[in-house]
DNA sequence: CACATGATCGCCT
DNA sequence: GGCGATCATGTGG
C-alpha cells in the first residue's frame, strides 16, 4: 500500500530525492555522537545527511535546519517535566534513535534523540535540501521534511545506528551558521526565547520567515 | 512580505 | 474537550 486515510502522506519518498550515500563516500555518525550535548549536536548535524532507503533504493536529503529540545527542563520540549507517555517513550532511548510525532492531525515531524538512555531530548530535524536538482522548497519545514520522505510516526523509536533502512550520514565542508529563537512554540513562555534554532545561512532550503533566516 | 485562517485528529488533562 | 514542535491559501501593504 502506498497511502492510507489516515496518512495522506505517502509513505514512499519522492523520487527526485534518490541518491547513493555508499557511491559518495558518506560515514556515519558514531553512537557516541548522539550522545553528546544536544546544542552541539543540532549544530553539528547541519549539512549532514539524512537518507531512507525504500525498495532497495536509497533517497535522502542534506539537513539546513534544525531546532534542540532540552528534555525536562524545556517547557517547549514534549518531555517537560519529565512527561514519559507511549508517544514520547523513544526520546527516553539511546543517542541515535528516531523520535517521530503528528502535529495538527495531519503533518509528521522528525527528531534525532540524543544524550543517553533515559536524558529525553532532542534535535528536529526542520528543513533539508535535496540531491541536486531538487526544488529548494521541496523539505522546507518540519512536515514537508517528513512527507518529501515518506517518514510517518511508524518510524518513531527507530534506532538510526542498526544498519537498517533510515540513516543519518557526516556531511563535509565548513557551515556557516545562524542561530534564532524556535518557530512555533510562544505557548512554552520564557523558553520560547531561547536560541536553540540552528541553519545554514547559505541555504535557500530554510524555512520559517525571513527574519529568522540571517 | 506580514498576518490571518481553516484543515484535521491523536494525545493529554 | 482543547490544543498543538504545520502548511497552503488568501488578504492587504
Amino acid at each position: 500500500m502506498v497511502t492510507s486515510r489516515k496518512n495522506r502522506v505517502a509513505t514512499v519518498p519522492d523520487p527526485r530525492l534518490q541518491f547513493d550515500p555508499t557511491a559518495l563516500g558518506l560515514s556515519q555518525f558514531s553512537r557516541d555522537f548522539f550522545r553528546h550535548d544536544t546544542v552541539i549536536v543540532a549544530q553539528a548535524i547541519i549539512g549532514s545527511w539524512f537518507a531512507r532507503r525504500c525498495r532497495g533504493q536509497w533517497h535522502g536529503a542534506r539537513i539546513v535546519e534544525t531546532e534542540a529540545y532540552l528534555g525536562a527542563m524545556d517547557a517547549a520540549a514534549h518531555s517537560w517535566r519529565g512527561r514519559r507517555t507511549p508517544r514520547v517513550e523513544p526520546m527516553y532511548e539511546d543517542g541515535g534513535h528516531l523520535y517521530v510525532f503528528l502535529v495538527y492531525g495531519m503533518h509528521s515531524c522528525a527528531n534525532v534523540v540524543t544524550r543517553p538512555t533515559g536524558v529525553a531530548e532532542a534535535v528536529l530535524l526542520r528543513a533539508a535540501e535535496g540531491p541536486e536538482g531538487t526544488p529548494a522548497r521541496l523539505l522546507s519545514g518540519p512536515g514537508k521534511f517528513c512527507a518529501a520522505l515518506g517518514i510517518t510516526v511508524a518510524a518513531s523509536g527507530v534506532d538510526l545506528l542498526s544498519g537498517g533502512d533510515l540513516r543519518l550520514f557526516r556531511g563535509d565542508g565548513t557551515i556557516d551558521i545562524g542561530i534564532s529563537k524556535r518557530i512555533g512554540v510562544e505557548y512554552a513562555g520564557e523558553a520560547a526565547d531561547w536560541p536553540l534554532r540552528f541553519f545554514d545561512k547559505n541555504s535557500a532550503s530554510v524555512s520559517g520567515p525571513l527574519r529568522l533566516r540571517a
